[in-house]
DNA sequence: TTGGGAGTTGTTCAA
DNA sequence: GTTGAACAACTCCCA
């Protein structure tokens, strides 16, 4: 038998050839390589990965599929159990190298560390590497001095960011002469084989209507280049770009549109750093983090460090950053939410376009959360999240956690009284709707005046738009005036209930330490003590 | 230990 | 249209 390694590299995010250290890895001496994609069926589910995720997913793999056999190989799609499927194929293909990118969501972990053992056991030589941030989580980690020990502001974790030097440089899509060479391949039957085929979405159970989604963002590496390219050719806009000052409610998005291409690893976060930075070395006046396009990129490693770090990112209990808040549970409000009924066509609008494209723009994001929490509806943000996570073709476990514990005032920011206005903050840069009239046609005829605030228009006009509402759109689900309000005094109180308790147990604290020193318990006994009582405070 | 400064992206109203 | 203050007062971080 001839030398030279038989690799699977098995994609998982990391959906790309440039940039791919894994992949390399996996090509390096190799007589044959197998670069997979296992469908795994704990994410294929309508109820959990929307329709509009999964066809990004899919187009994604297609176009994988194209580019790796211009390239002479090809992408074998799995179906089932992670695990199972790849065991399968460690022994029909007597494989002798794994190589994968590391992912840090839970899910991932746990299934990574298994195929990791599992494939040890076959005797199968395991390569990781890095390449979803532009740091390795775990340097941050080391570098602040342990997981509890991480900055919790963005400012803080600048400093951390800059300690950890350069960003790794991207790396070049390997060639032709990369892969195997067609005479050393061991087997090329399965080059041929239609079993590994990229699935249709109705294959996996999906369905597509036209009527209720629409493709904003096709899927594929070879998109996701053309798209960052076509940007960074407007110079004075990359180098000028500052997130605040963008729309959230323009009628195509004002921002790059490159995080779904970022979420699934179409592109590489380190190749888009430095493509930015070669634009900003030509502008002495560029923005600057944490509103420039860097300043992105940054937000995005910041809470990838923070859901690596902090057990239970995604839930209120158990998660020692967020604050623990009263929320009420009411299913009839988030059904409301989710399904673009509240009554406020800002708000509504927004929905729609979350459920029809998968996407909205960041501040749209806020307005529809804060709605849902804090602002208006007082729901959990851990249900808003679910909803999200769901809907968004850009969905990412650390983001969409992050931001929304931002939002709800639960973690990372505690203004609780700067609350969005369903009303006014949409008018800002839209005054006369064109937004709202896009995706709630029903509310197509109102005036300017009344198309954020249609319940207030005289049943005249509700009746010559062709819309009366409470019958054709919904009265608004709250008064935002007098819920906000309430709302405010119940974080305020929660604040204040865990203030107290954080005094309480300063006080503790204190008594133990000096009773400690008295009575003269061994040191270990009293560290011990210490640590816990830390620990519990720092839960809040 | 404590106080001051900073914090991507609020709203409303007056000048 | 833009700017600034008031609203009420949050936390984290660092000196």
């Amino acid at each position: 038998m001839s030398g030279g390694a038989v690799s699977i590299h098995w994609f998982r995010k990391g959906l790309r050839l440039h940039d791919n250290a894994a992949l390399l890895a996996a090509l390096k001496g190799a007589k044959q390589v197998y670069p997979v994609f296992v469908l795994d069926p704990h994410f294929a589910k309508p109820e959990f990965v929307g329709v509009v995720r999964y066809n990004f997913l899919l187009e994604s793999l297609r176009d994988l599929d194209k580019s790796l056999r211009t390239l002479g190989s090809r992408l074998y799609v799995l179906k089932g159990k992670p695990l199972q499927a790849l065991e399968e194929k460690f022994k029909e293909w007597e494989v002798t190298r794994l190589t994968f990118e590391r992912d840090t969501e839970p899910y991932a972990k746990l299934r990574d560390t298994q195929a990791r053992e599992l494939a040890e056991k076959h005797g199968i030589e395991v390569i990781t590497t890095v390449g979803h941030t532009l740091h390795d989580p775990e340097q941050y980690i080391a570098k602040a001095g342990g997981a509890d020990k991480i900055p919790l502001t963005y400012s803080s974790f600048g400093t951390l960011f800059r300690r950890l030097g350069k960003v790794p440089a991207a790396l070049s899509a390997p060639t032709k002469e990369d892969f195997p060479q067609s005479s050393t391949l061991v087997r090329t039957d399965a080059l041929d084989d239609h079993r590994f085929d990229v699935p249709s979405l109705k294959d996996m159970g999906y369905e597509w209507n036209d009527d209720e989604h629409e493709v904003r963002f096709p899927g594929g590496e070879t998109e996701a280049l053309e798209r960052m390219r076509r940007h960074l050719q407007r110079k004075a806009w990359i180098a000028h770009f500052e997130k605040p000052k963008t729309s959230p409610n323009t009628l195509e998005p004002s921002t790059t549109g490159l995080s779904p291409y970022l979420k699934f690893g179409c592109l590489s976060p380190r190749l888009f750093y430095h493509e930015l930075a070669r634009v900003y070395a030509e502008y002495r006046d560029h923005a600057k983090p944490p509103v420039s396009l860097h300043g992105q990129l940054l937000w995005r490693e910041f809470f990838h460090m923070c859901g690596y770090a902090v057990k239970n990112f995604d839930r209120m209990e158990g998660n020692r950053i967020c604050r623990q808040i009263d929320w009420d549970t009411n299913d009839a409000l988030l059904a409301a939410w989710e399904n673009a009924r509240t009554g406020y066509p800002w708000i509504d609008a927004c929905m729609t376009q979350l459920r029809r494209e998968g996407w909205l723009h960041h501040l749209a994001r806020h307005a529809v959360a804060c709605f849902l929490t804090r602002g208006d509806l007082y729901q959990s943000w851990e249900k808003g999240a679910q909803v999200f996570d769901r809907l968004l073709v850009d969905a990412d476990w650390h983001l969409n956690s992050a931001n929304w514990m931002w939002l709800s005032c639960s973690s990372f920011f505690y203004q609780y009284f700067r609350v969005y206005s369903p009303v006014a903050f949409g008018k800002k840069t839209d005054p006369s709707g064109a937004y709202i009239r896009k995706y709630l046609p029903q509310l197509k005829a109102f005036p300017d005046k009344y198309i954020y605030e249609p319940w207030k228009a005289p049943p005249g006009v509700q009746r010559s738009c062709g819309c009366i509402i409470g019958k054709d759109y919904p009265e608004p689900i709250v008064d935002h005036a007098e819920v906000s309000a309430a709302n405010k005094a119940r974080i305020r109180a929660c604040y204040d209930a865990l203030k107290q308790a954080e005094k309480a147990k300063k006080t503790t604290t204190k008594d133990a330490k000096s009773s400690g020193g008295a009575s003269k318990r061994s040191s270990a006994q009293s560290s011990a003590k210490l640590k816990k009582t830390k620990t519990a405070s720092s839960k809040r």
